[in-house]
DNA sequence: CCGATTTGACCAGT
DNA sequence: ACTGGTCAAATCGG
């Protein structure tokens, strides 16, 4: 098999496996944005495999290839041109490719406010699960830089990584960078939800909130996307604020949007109520955007007047992977560059192997328990 | 024991 | 040579 036929494959598969998701969502209990959402990732993969069909041949550009490579490096490591190479070491091709990949990311930025001593100091998370590789000081910068990349890099080829950088002017603000977009499967920690909205059997309020608060900063992170999805902002720089209440706020400007190659992931959720310039509001829009998510859960579960100090400081991997079990967990930080990622453990939760499975990756692993995710 | 973090070393770009 | 970004061994911690 060669690597056109690999990627064209798994664009393919892709889809196929998400229109399944899609038919176990067609029963009326479960939401028009989940629906919405597997027809927008369905579109997408099928309209980059055809994409492919229709350059220069039929064949697969490089940068998707490099792309596929990127997130199956095992897939693709008998078959890639740079395994030809053999006078660079592993690490000089990583390094080779990493800079050439660094060119063509996508990248924004976020400045996230935290006061501290108002008890949500907690993670203002983007809903995916970050670990730390580095930290740096910069020439000029009061405060070392730290460096994240997606825990799920190795597993799921997930290239996203992010810089914090804690502001010199105002302490309190973290300027967030963001790189690459996500490819792995912690998109569906979003079905998840949708799927717990459709439930008959609410949360329990904790678990509610805790889900409030990630599933509102993912969606957050998906605006972002969407945004470089939107070839008409290019070159635009905007701003956006989210205010929660008047202890925190988290101001977006967006770079770089000219990256015509960055091909984010098919998969966008849908963003019904968020809108940019009318989101200052925020304690009162939460309970809509709460609403339209939670389909019918009683606004008790999620008014901001039930937050309580953890609200704002359970990890993305607890909300997501132990909501089932009624409790939340309250991790105090001191360093607020921790708090901005805490630190995440998506090991073996049986939920969690529920989600945290690669569509492509199932692929080429014939194998893969399937009988076991009738969650989707 | 295993996954996350820390931190000095290494590398590429300028 | 300097700087920012990443690696990877050592360490931490649940």
């Amino acid at each position: 098999m060669d690597m056109e036929q690999m990627v064209l494959i798994s664009e393919l598969t892709q889809g196929k496996e998400l229109a399944k998701k899609l038919r176990n969502h067609l029963n009326p209990s479960s939401s028009k944005e989940t629906r919405d959402s597997l027809i927008q990732q369905i579109l997408g993969s099928y309209e980059k495999a055809l994409s492919m069909l229709n350059c220069g041949g039929g064949g697969a550009s490089s940068s998707m290839v490099d792309e596929l490579a990127d997130q199956f490096p095992s897939t693709f490591a008998n078959i890639s041109p740079r395994s030809d190479n053999s006078d660079l070491d592993y690490k000089d091709q990583c390094h080779k490719h990493v800079n050439k990949k660094r060119k063509t990311m996508p990248q924004w930025t976020e400045q996230m406010k935290v006061c501290s001593g108002t008890g949500l100091e907690g993670p203002l998370d983007d809903g995916y699960c970050w670990r730390k590789y580095g930290q740096k000081d910069i020439l000029g910068a009061n405060f070392p830089r730290g460096y994240y990349r997606c825990t799920h890099r190795h597993a799921q080829g997930c290239l996203a990584t992010k810089q914090v950088q804690r502001s010199d002017e105002d302490p309190s603000i973290f300027e967030v960078t963001y790189r690459g977009r996500h490819t792995c499967s912690q998109n569906s920690q979003l079905a998840a939800v949708a799927v717990m909205a459709s439930s008959s059997v609410p949360p329990p309020p904790a678990a509610a909130a805790a889900l409030s608060k990630e599933k509102r900063n993912h969606q957050h992170y998906l605006i972002k996307q969407q945004e470089h999805e939107d070839q008409n902002q290019k070159q635009s720089q905007e701003v956006m604020m989210f205010n929660f209440g008047s202890a925190a706020g988290l101001k977006v400007k967006t770079e770089n949007l000219d990256n015509r190659e960055d091909i984010f992931p098919s998969f966008s959720f849908p963003l019904t109520s968020i809108e940019a310039d009318n989101v200052e509001e925020n304690m009162f829009i939460e309970p809509f955007i709460e609403n339209d998510f939670m389909g019918s859960f009683s606004p008790k579960f999620i008014s901001p007047a039930t937050s309580e100090s953890n609200y704002f400081s359970v990890s993305p991997s607890h909300n997501m992977y132990n909501f089932g079990l009624g409790h939340s967990v309250h991790t105090p930080e001191s360093d607020l560059t921790e708090i901005i990622s805490p630190p995440n453990s998506v090991t073996n939760s049986p939920i969690g192997e529920g989600f945290d499975f690669s569509l492509v990756k199932v692929d080429f692993d014939p194998n893969f328990p399937f009988d076991n995710l009738e969650f989707f």
